[in-house]
DNA sequence: AAACCATTTAATAATCATTATAAATTAATT
DNA sequence: AATTAATTTATAATGATTATTAAATGGTTT
């Protein structure tokens, strides 16, 4: 099993609400999900596992580098399962999609910019918001609770 | 006088509030304020304007096209005057200086990225989050209220 | 200038996302 | 199975922001 593997390296014992996070973001890998997603996924699923707990099983897992963590300006993070590769969003806010780029050129000036005015580059956030003109989109109708109109 | 324009103009009264704010981001345009440091601010020149006031005219004036908002990722809302340039921003972790820039082959990437996508590009928010390197920065000690380690 | 009235402020409570606390539970170890 | 440290649960607290409502004020009219 690789999901004890993970935990264990961790140092996190694999307790119920981990192994149902881990396995949720491993089965889901490439969706984006608030605390609160994640809470009421669980909850139809009929595990009642506490929002706090949710809460801080993700900052964990953030922590020991198994998801990552964004901020789509709506108010509420969103998490990730973090596969190692580097990547900005596009978000539809009309219905809440979400489509991953990675652009070089992008990339580079952005360090360009940076070394430029003599600053070191910690970290960047490049959100691009978009209508994608899909009026039949799925998503419109079950729409994520991570959307919000700008 | 030019700041009683722009009220009338977004059919807003010229109350004492309003006025303070225009006057402050005016006097230092290209500065970016939480509503709190325009609270603290207030209260050091001996206004006492309530916070929710001030929420309340920034979120107005954001209307009205006076100011724009922008979310550096440290949980607060930041706002600087909207002279009517968009721009990007260099935010320093350690002394929270803030310098902008705008790279017109970032932004004509964007919309190349969106576009082979089928999307209409609505807005965009990116972030540079650096360290500007300066062990005498004046501003590493007198920390705006706008910066966070990431 | 006094009266009028819709707008706005002040004071305060409420909300929302998130984090902290403390008591009860549980996973790993002996 | 007993031990113990880590973890969850239930709940309270926090921080940023928004909502509510009575009191104050700005612009207009008499
Ligand atoms: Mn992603
Ligand atoms: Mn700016
Ligand atoms: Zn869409
Ligand atoms: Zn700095």
């Amino acid at each position: 099993m690789n999901m004890n593997k993970n935990l264990k390296k961790a140092g996190l014992k694999a307790t119920l609400p981990r192994l149902r996070v881990m396995e949720l973001f491993l089965n889901e890998a490439g969706t984006h999900f608030t605390a609160e997603d994640v809470y009421k996924r669980f909850l139809t699923e009929g595990d009642e596992i506490g929002l706090a707990t949710i809460y801080r099983v993700l900052t964990q897992f953030e922590h020991a580098g198994l998801l990552q963590r964004h901020h789509f300006e709506t108010g509420k993070a969103v998490f990730e399962l973090n596969e190692g590769n580097h990547h900005d969003h596009l978000v539809c806010i009309e219905c809440g999609k979400v489509e991953e780029f990675l652009d070089e050129g992008i990339e580079k000036r952005q360090k360009e910019i940076a070394a430029e005015r003599g600053f070191a580059v910690q970290d960047h956030a490049l959100y691009i918001y978009v209508d994608c003109l899909r009026e039949n989109c799925p998503n419109r109708a079950a729409k994520l609770s991570h959307t919000k109109p700008l």
